[in-house]
RNA sequence: GGUGAGAUAGUCAAGUGGCCAACGACGGCGGACUGUAAAUCCGCUCCCUACGGGUUCAGAGGUUCGACUCCUCUUCUCACCA
């Protein structure tokens, strides 16, 4: 029961530090029913999660299924330093009331995945504001730059000539004192948060708090194109929020190989019957394709409903196995005569007329399922459906 | 505080007086092929109803018939020294 516990747990993790701990902690849950709490943070400045950030709160959802309870973490204070993971750019400073509203969004998309019952959600500006400077100086002294500076980023930052700012060495003291105030017991985070986790280690000893936190450590969720990390500047992710078509479609257009590692950190599914699919497709009796739509109806029907996933998965199979016209687009209304260049701008197919006449040039656009060759056509008043590629629709009604 | 180097399109990165809307790579988009996959091949990739015009190479001035390229100042970045 409990190695069975341990290697969900264990499932799709990239790292695990202190495994022994986490050992015990289920041990005493499974024979006395203690519970303990495992501690993530998270950006109130991004509140339109997308699947990357569910790899965590699945993780979470599996802890909590054996005994934990979980500090759900906003960085309300933090975010004005800004994670120096990454890009670094200037943050704007949020205001409280955006901060609330941020947080209230992140509630109700959180929940769809972790048990509200057993999950806290704690702001850390509650204890870091009343530090103040001399609690902030103390904190401060329990580190050094020699230290930082073997943080793998600002190391390749330092050594390629790219500024660090000096609030940036702030903000890894600061997320692992979280975890002194919260007392956590585990913490989970990304594997290029490694270093603020380990922080958490690191000040819990400084301040000797009797313990120190395990962490487990999550591989970061490729995106669309198999190679960066999934973020909503690349473009390249599957937002909770997308509707049930977009999130199907765009699970289906994923590469086979990206699909394991979807199945691995995000189905529901154990590891015993991802194993049999595996074994299915290797052998030839399962098609790649079916398990690729399997995945991306429990997706879709995880953020939606059984019902939506199964009207996604049918609209899809019409739109491209059949090549018809999808049911549900975007209409516009403009006055006419119209150049079909301009159209397609107003529509928002194109940026541009100019990127809009290269398109019609290359073939790319089609009215009513008819290709476009004059990029001089005028649009007579009537009703038209526009395409650009295999997937951007728009619905005209010219007057 | 001193000295030196640098800032070019989404990113990286050529170009050091006209041949530059600016080589190339990556990304992105489109086409072919498919399972809307991947891989591969081909085309496109600042804006504008366009065989032409407009606005770009950190910002502001200047030199010149002409500047991304030369000069001055400003802003930002980095390195070395203190």
């Amino acid at each position: 029961m409990i190695q069975e516990a341990l290697q969900e747990i264990q499932r799709g993790s990239a790292e695990i530090i202190d495994n022994e701990r986490i050992e015990k902690l289920l041990k005493a849950y499974f024979e006395e029913g203690k519970s303990y709490t495992v501690k993530a943070g998270f950006d109130p400045t991004a509140p339109d999660l997308h699947l990357g950030h569910t790899v965590l709160l699945h993780k979470l959802a599996t802890f909590q299924k054996y005994g934990a309870y979980i500090q759900f973490l906003i960085g309300d204070f933090t975010a004005q330093i800004g994670d120096p993971t990454g890009k670094s750019e200037t943050r704007k400073k949020l205001l409280p009331a955006d901060i609330a509203k941020n947080a209230e969004s992140y509630k109700e998309q959180v929940f769809k995945i972790l048990d509200p019952e057993k999950t806290e959600v704690v702001f850390n500006s509650e204890w870091i504001n009343p530090l103040g400077a001399s609690g902030m100086l103390e904190l401060t002294t329990t580190f050094n730059v020699a230290r930082m500076l073997e943080r793998d980023d600002f190391e390749k930052r330092y050594k390629g000539g790219i500024s660090i700012s000096i609030s940036e060495f702030i903000y890894p003291l600061l997320q692992g004192y979280d975890s002194v105030h919260l007392n956590s017991d585990i913490e989970i985070g990304g594997t290029d948060q490694k270093f603020n986790l380990l922080m958490g280690r690191h000040l819990q000893r400084a301040y000797e708090t009797g313990k120190e936190q395990a962490v487990l450590m999550m591989p970061i969720l490729e995106g669309l194109d198999g190679i960066q990390k999934m973020s909503k500047s690349l473009g390249n992710y599957i937002g909770v929020e997308d509707a049930p078509n977009d999130m199907f479609g765009k699970v289906l257009s994923i590469s086979d190989e990206l699909m394991w590692r979807y199945y691995e950190l995000l189905s529901a599914k154990s590891i015993k019957e991802i194993e049999v699919i595996k074994a299915g497709v290797a052998d030839g009796s399962l098609h790649p394709k079916k398990v690729k739509e399997d995945l991306a109806q429990e997706i879709t029907a995880r953020f939606h409903s059984q019902e939506a996933a199964a009207e996604a998965k049918a609209e899809f199979n019409n739109v491209h196995a059949k090549s018809q016209i999808p049911t549900d687009m975007d209409d516009f209304e403009l006055d006419g005569p119209l150049w079909i260049a301009k159209a397609l701008q107003e529509c928002k197919l194109e940026p541009s007329t100019s990127q809009a006449r290269r398109d019609i040039k290359q073939g790319a656009v089609k009215i009513d399922q008819v290709k476009v060759l004059d990029e001089q056509l005028q649009l007579e008043s009537g009703a038209y459906v526009l395409q650009v590629g295999k997937r951007k629709f728009a619905r005209l009604k010219v007057k």
